[in-house]
DNA sequence: GATGAATGAGGGTTCATTCAT
DNA sequence: TATGAATGAACCCTCATTCAT
């Protein structure tokens, strides 16, 4: 019963914050769209907070699973870089719904100390699979940092903006944003290597 | 006495929120902070959404007016394009503090039509004025367009990140990625012209 | 449990208007009458206005009942009448704590769409009760409004008098002062019919 | 300056009293209709309350100098009892907005010893005009009193139903009710006298 | 395991009152 | 004499949380 009742409340909670705001995504709201009682998220969650948490664990773990099984399907360094992008700008992840939710979390970091260790996790393993390919490919250590650090940006930036409705770009054209943004830092690498 | 009381109290609003995040940021804190009654609030404010919504506008004004300044000064496009470049990214504004609050106001964009049209106003001044420096400087229209979408968008993510705190890249590294990324686009089409 | 609990709520709130006036009638001192928290008014009505409106309905209910319940066990158009008298003044419902919430009702009447609509019903039925009973007494349509009109008036000043304390009769003398008024206008259209 | 800005001031509260009704008439109310600042009012009267018990004072004065003056007027016992009706139904003082007033401070009195003390006077003024005139009629006494309490009686309903708008009858008839009570009286006494 | 009635702290807001000017 | 900026207590209401059932 516990794991489809967790399930259950944390879906419910993403639907609301993405409905209401997260300032009105109240309890009564969450149970109301679950379809069970208010008191039962603290028989599942210790309260609201820790619902709050295993809502934003459970869509970090979902892209981390997409991620990895990208990635596992990937054969080249190339392809694992896109594995990345991909997983962070596929279509069914990159909606309305998800992306309020994460601005949400987001607005959350600077002050919830909980929230802010887990968004750093999320942020990490991003990076370092960006770098570790990129080192695959030879980019210098220091260069295959910032290149996706640049990377991590732009994917921030366009879920930003997802999240404003009409003011960003749809999927296909972000991830050719994205593209031509690692095709152009590769591009430059080739040039400067011959000199 | 009315511009000194709404200032101070923009001022403590945006104290506020980085301090304790939107979500606990209540008027009384709000008006501690300022050094004021509670009462105050509504009685220069009709309210505490009018007060959040002239601080959102309060800051934004800032960096118009920033941009405005530097604007002037050009004196050519691409001193036109650094100019709105600088004035996002310039150190004094680019603050944990700053940067926390237009996160909050962010957050609240989904959900809020008001701060929504403000927050619209805002990304499309910033997208239009780098548009217009393209096209002084012969990029094709639809060419400017999307370089400009990912101007704005390496900006939004960079305040991003700033509000996460070390997570994201100092000040002047933030420049660099920046006009790194318009350079390079612009190096790419003096490459096409001659073909 | 709603019933009780309504019926607790709205005779607490009868009470509190008594003690302490309709303005100082407070959501807390209506619960710390009821013995119950303050979050319970809104639980079980929408707020103090719905409780405020369920109240003059239950009271006007109350009458109603009264009023019906006595028509029935008449048997004659002038029992009728004295139906309709005798339920107003009924020294059970002609009480300080009754008569005090009337008031405070009424006085809200001229400011208040909702407790105006209640307050016409309540008046057009005493008033129709009293007519239909009239007119079976072969007393000419215009003559009976009139009469009706005077009694209604005597039993609303009545009411008003007792909500005063001591500057009004006792029940006793006031069902003599409605029924001697009655009883010469009937007196008066015998008289007129043989001319 | 006192008696003007008191009397300013007596009459904003009667027309903010009947604009908004008692619970919403305010100090700021009160004093942006009378054209002042809201300060003022703690200046010519110590408090709202004191204000409030000023304006009922002075309502109540206007009444018994207009009263006084028709009785001044009166030559026979009669006309000393019009008087009284007249002026208690004069179309210039049985209006909406004073008749409003009055409801207000009425349901005031219940809870108010200060409102409830002049509320007092005002009625025994009414009441001994009358069976003083009634004495003067040759109605025995106890008679007089119990006449003078059905006119009385009859006389709040009626303003009481003003207050209600459009339920109660017109100023004139409402004149000829209280005059055909008296009448009716009067005639079934002198039946009884030669008996 | 599940409910939802009940609590009460804390939110935004109103407003009588004070007081420096 | 007159102002209106400022206060802070008290209002209604919301909601996370508890707990008897």
């Amino acid at each position: 019963m516990e794991p489809i009742r967790r399930r259950q409340l944390i879906d419910a909670t993403v639907a609301a914050i993405h409905e209401h705001g997260f300032a009105d995504t109240t309890v009564s709201r969450i149970s109301a769209l679950a379809g069970v009682s208010s008191g039962i998220v603290h028989h599942y969650f210790g309260g609201k907070d820790d619902l709050l948490e295993a809502t934003l664990r459970a869509i970090a773990a979902e892209l981390r699973r997409d991620t990895t099984d990208r990635l596992a399907r990937a054969s080249s360094p190339r392809e694992r870089i896109d594995a990345v992008i991909d997983s962070n700008l596929d279509p069914e992840r990159f909606t309305p719904t998800a992306v309020s939710a994460w601005l949400a979390f987001w607005s959350q970091v600077p002050t919830s100390a909980r929230l802010a260790r887990i968004q750093r996790i999320i942020m990490r393993r991003v990076h370092s699979n960006l770098v570790h390919a990129l080192r695959q490919m030879q980019v210098p250590s220091e260069r295959a940092d910032r290149i996706a650090m640049g990377l991590g940006i732009l994917l921030d930036g366009l879920w930003l903006r997802a999240a404003f409705e009409e003011s960003g770009p749809d999927p296909k054209s972000a991830l050719a944003l994205v593209r031509d943004y690692l095709d152009s830092h590769l591009r430059e690498l080739r040039h400067e290597e011959p000199a």
